[in-house]
DNA sequence: TTTTAGCAATGTCAATATGCAAGTGCTAAT
DNA sequence: ATTAGCACTTGCATATTGACATTGCTAAAA
């Protein structure tokens, strides 16, 4: 079992490592912990054999493992306060009515990249619990509309939408009424269902064209269902850390940054905030994760911290929970 | 002046170097030029003294300079013919009138990143020639509506305002009116002026509140005038190019396509395909950027291609040339 | 039983040396 | 105008070295 003065040691070389991002050797830590380097060598081996240390090599000093991070954030972090300017500005963003809360939380999260040095993602999932508002057409051209779908939450999607043919206005409205009349509260998500079984047999038969017209508002329609918002914030921060120095970690990360399934990797499902080291990000072995998801009325969502494991975990894990409680406390 | 053997020569030192990376030699072009590496080495030094080549180190072979690839690219640059199956895949794109033409441009210009592992880049700018073409107020809630702008070129904005107050919906629908009669068919460019001058003095007298709302509607239909749109492609490809294996290197230019001022850099005046080669390029000075201005009847824009300077020059003008081309002659 | 002092062992890191390969500039001969 | 020959310069990859940090272990001290 792991010792008191083994978890204040543990507790030291993570915050130390944190700190300077150099191995931390016995010595200095005599002082704090009043007694020889000799003493605090051995616990260090003990922590090394229980896996929560580790050397980058045989004459090096320790270094935290995944698994000592995860003691450390699981057992030895103490909350730490967040300062009372970094919640003035917080704050003051979140207070201002006048900003859309989707501007706000991207723009919380600008400060947390900025005071932190990490890298910070909203992702904001646009179908969830939406209904369909209202449809819009507006024309163009002869052989051109725009659609637009407004949902009850407030997002708008548009498409353009081009006709081979030229398009007869009283049928356009027709089909637009239609779509009003049968689809208004429908939740998105049903909306593909809905249209195919329910629609598309009306339309056929009071539609002359109805195939034409039918299958650009199902292509809109559909499209705007699946939609997923990703808001990177800093994304170059990171590269910043010593830890990144060479080439390839560094063209690795980018890529993974521009990587089309980045919304998956991030996304998060539990409630509160929540801390992926390493390998359990399913990100990077080399990078932590800390996310959470919030939950308003109009909309859920995913905000989160990517940084690297040797990471500020305290500040990081209080920032996130503190704009969390601004997002969802902002009726 | 520089001698005709000397221009074949520095054809083929670029051409050899932008395929290998590597300085090249006297010694490599005895053979193609049927004469001693001595005389090779003296029209490099010529070349050199023109300022055309350059050295690495003392005893490295010869490289280009900005200059020499300016020369070869106004100069000797022959050009190369794109080859049938990648003309092919570029057609089949623009020829699938299903497919919008914004997302015909972004495809196309992937198909170019994946071919030459360069970064490829779309400009569009929305308020060039556009024209108001409707705005609808669509309510929420009590306190919060979306604003939506179409122009005549089929662009779609939408904002959504929320109110202090509670909000009339009679006063909504008199101030939507007003805007729709004042400003269909205005410029958007105009629209910031229109509003302050013409339709404020207008909004105070009969609508309630008029401040709350004028405010709302200024800030959704000015902040729309600006709009401008960027997509890259392939931001991590010219990160595979040898020259830059350097850390700093690679961060910088990261850097540089994360910063709010790309828009500027990039925009391009000219109609023709036009080639910045380093420093020319405002961009980097390591980088070289092909881009040309394109033109249809709904809007202007820009398509570059982003690269080392060490590029394939031949090859990238014409496939932007023939990217330019499809795009422009799709009515 | 726990802590400590002392010491050999082992690794990093930076500076220095060494040899090889590539390619040049210059000179004198063709 | 071209060429052959040669001394010279540099990069690069590979060892060599010494200074330094830190460890593990052992045996003595608390």
């Amino acid at each position: 079992m792991i010792g008191s003065r083994q978890k204040d040691l543990l507790k030291c070389i993570v915050e130390e490592y944190v700190k300077t991002a150099r191995p931390v050797g016995s010595k200095s830590l005599c002082k704090k912990f009043k007694c020889s380097s000799a003493t605090i060598r051995n616990d260090m081996m003990s922590l090394e054999e229980m896996g929560y240390l580790e050397k980058t090599h045989i004459s090096s000093g320790r270094v935290p493992s995944e698994a000592g991070y995860r003691y450390y954030v699981d057992n030895l972090m103490e909350p730490k306060k967040i300062s009372g300017e970094d919640m003035l500005k917080i704050q003051t963003i979140f207070s201002n009515k006048s900003l859309a809360l989707d501007d706000a939380i991207t723009k919380s999260l600008e400060i947390v990249s900025d005071m932190t040095n990490y890298t910070s993602v909203v992702l904001g999932s646009k179908s969830k619990d939406n209904n369909l508002q209202k449809v819009e057409v507006i024309p163009i051209s002869n052989t051109s509309i725009v659609a637009i779908v407004v949902t009850d939450k407030g997002h708008v999607e548009s498409k353009n939408i081009s006709f081979e043919k030229e398009i007869d206005s009283t049928e356009l409205t027709k089909t637009t009424e239609l779509l009003n009349k049968m689809l208004i509260g429908i939740p998105l998500d049903d909306i593909p269902s809905k249209l195919e079984f329910d629609i598309k047999p009306i339309i056929r038969n009071y539609v002359k064209n109805y195939e034409m017209v039918y299958n650009a508002f199902y292509d809109a329609l559909s499209n705007f269902a699946s939609g997923k918002d990703v808001r990177f914030t800093g994304k170059t921060n990171i590269l910043k850390q010593p830890e990144f120095s060479a080439v390839d970690d560094v063209k690795n990360i980018i890529s993974k940054f521009e990587s089309k399934d980045v919304v998956s990797k991030i996304e998060e499902s539990a409630d509160e905030v929540k801390v992926y080291i390493g390998s359990e990000s399913e990100f990077d072995d080399n990078l932590t994760v800390v996310k959470t998801k919030y939950h308003t009325k109009g909309k859920d969502g995913t905000i989160a911290i990517i940084g690297p494991k040797r990471m500020e975990y305290d500040r990081v894990v209080n920032m996130l929970e503190y704009i969390k409680e601004n997002i969802e406390s902002r009726e």
